[in-house]
DNA sequence: TTGTAGGCGTTATCAA
DNA sequence: TTGATAACGCCTACAA
């Protein structure tokens, strides 16, 4: 496809490069009537200015890129359209890659982007595998990074986070009010590092009340893993009374076997997901869930994305610790029943 | 951030810059003992070729944009997901935008792509809009385009899509077979080209089996939407035998308030969806819908786009119509309960 | 206020 | 087989 550059519009109106350039960069000095002229036959024409010449020049793309792990789910793609909200308002382009999860392929997408002069980037870690040090690297060669929601503590950035263990904390509360005291807990696979987390909010929330906490089972992040999980617990008839799962799928899942084997929910057991899924209002009954602050988290890491790029010299990392809440629906409301 | 340039290898080898980029090059002669020599070199300087400075010169940039009109639904990451294997075999990469359902955005996004030198495009339309001499003028320009899903018949370009009246014509007469008389049709805005065919195929299937059709109820995409066409029903009591919903989301929010108002799914009404959602098999009852190929859609919107890459000359676009199936689950067997 | 010329990191055409 | 050199489209001293 052919493009029109600045050199077509000098040409048709007769003069250099360099003032068809100025036209364009409001900086320089040009007369106003030359400007418009000219910005009006670059209309006429068609012309558009070339991102990819200007990059290389100015050593600047204007351009973040944006990684996640999947954006398979709801949470993600909400992240991603707060941090392109921010970004686009202050003149920035995103780039997003996903990689399925796969740390090499996350590698590569980063990789890529920094090749394609990425100004920074917004990660979220799809494994706390050991290429740490590649982004060690390039934070070492002063390539801005933000991370999001699963981070390293290694590394020395800017992180946004969802306080993971106070509301972990507060869904067990919940269910411990209720007069609850045999919760078991799903926990997401522990490499995660918001993983630790939630457990110790479970594990708090039993101590502040005196009680015993209940088993800690591992259990991934799939409707699948809840099910697996649920069906183990029927097997060996150790059957709690509720259910902190840390992710809405898992618990989802194990709702689904519990109801399937006539346990009624949340009579005989009570239901707590984490992460807001757009399933959960839909199911029956109605999921009790941790919501976090999704579209906030993309603004809220852009925003530190841009301060740092705006900080010409020194910059302290900052990590950002954002608030949720708590979905109180049916299927966590035992008393309703009793 | 400092990117290392094949001048700095040029200089540390006290070589030409020519040589060095021929060693990245294959085609090119060249000492196979040089060659070995500045790659080794190249990797331990950690250099690496600069996509931006290469797009410029070569005029290509083994980029493909993909434009979607949303990504919170799983379907177009799932589209995004089977074009980006195929691309990426190719030695191509995707450039994702998503245009929040906004004509606007779209054409922004498109632009932003286009400006950024992409080989070609893979776009979904955010809505049938008079932005189509926007596209009519890229395809002048020689822009390779495909489109999927949601596209427009006055854009002669390669498309793909979904067999919709063939599997709205199922759909209905999986419920006509069951004895069903009365099913009402809840329609995806007409804006979209493929509501009118799923219209016709819930008409069809009627006229095949000699049945006035039911009412067919304008209607969105969300569950807001059915919920709301549900509720105006029952006010109006002019329950259905059925619902046939173009989209799983008014299904799963007319399921909802149906089963509030103690109508029994599928005893009383029978529902069936479209486009398989995340939801659709945790619903209660689980919702019969109809399923599209959505990964397969992508990879082959990916190849058209390729084949005409590669098509140095003459082409011709292909229209590729997909197949997908009737995922059938509870909630539309009404006979379970005759 | 405008033009000339050099350069951003590559590739490609010539000569050597 | 290698090296100068001119592009690609743009920006920006410096000169005019």
């Amino acid at each position: 496809m052919k493009h029109i550059t600045i050199k077509d519009i000098a040409k048709h109106l007769n003069i250099s490069v360099s003032t068809v350039s100025r036209a364009f960069n409001d900086k320089y000095d040009i007369r106003a009537g030359t400007r418009d002229l000219i910005l009006a036959t670059a209309k006429e024409m068609g012309y558009r200015p070339n991102p990819i010449a200007r990059k290389l020049i100015k050593q600047q793309s204007l351009t973040v890129g944006i990684v996640v792990p999947e954006f398979e789910n709801a949470f993600f793609p909400q992240v991603i359209i707060g941090a392109q909200e921010v970004l686009h308002k202050n003149k920035f382009q995103a780039l997003v890659m996903q990689s399925s999860e796969s740390a090499e392929m996350e590698r590569e997408n980063v990789q890529t982007l920094v090749d394609n002069m990425v100004d920074g980037l917004i990660v979220s870690l799809a494994s706390e595998t050991e290429n740490l040090e590649f982004y060690q690297e390039l934070i070492d060669k002063k390539m801005p990074i933000v991370f999001f929601n699963r981070v390293s503590e290694q590394l020395n950035t800017s992180k946004v986070l969802f306080d993971d263990y106070k509301w972990a904390f507060f869904a067990t509360e919940h269910l411990l009010h209720q007069g609850i005291k045999n919760i078991v807990h799903l926990a997401c696979p522990q490499k995660l590092g918001f993983a630790i987390n939630r457990i110790n909010g479970f594990k708090d929330a039993h101590r502040k009340h005196n009680i015993e906490p209940g088993e800690i089972i591992k259990c991934g992040f799939s409707v699948q893993d809840g099910e697996r999980v649920a069906g183990e617990l029927i097997a060996k008839n150790t059957i709690p009374e509720a259910i902190f799962s840390a992710s809405d799928f898992s618990a989802i899942g194990a709702m689904k076997i519990f109801k399937r084997n006539g346990f009624k929910i949340p009579k005989d057991i009570a239901v707590v997901g984490f992460s807001e899924s757009r399933l959960a209002n839909y199911m029956e009954p109605p999921l009790t869930t941790v919501s976090q602050p999704t579209v906030t988290i993309g603004q809220t890491a852009a925003e530190l994305l841009l301060t740092q790029l705006n900080s010409k010299g020194i910059f302290v990392p900052q990590t950002i610790i954002l608030n949720g809440n708590l979905v109180v629906r049916e299927s966590s409301m035992k008393n309703l029943y009793s």
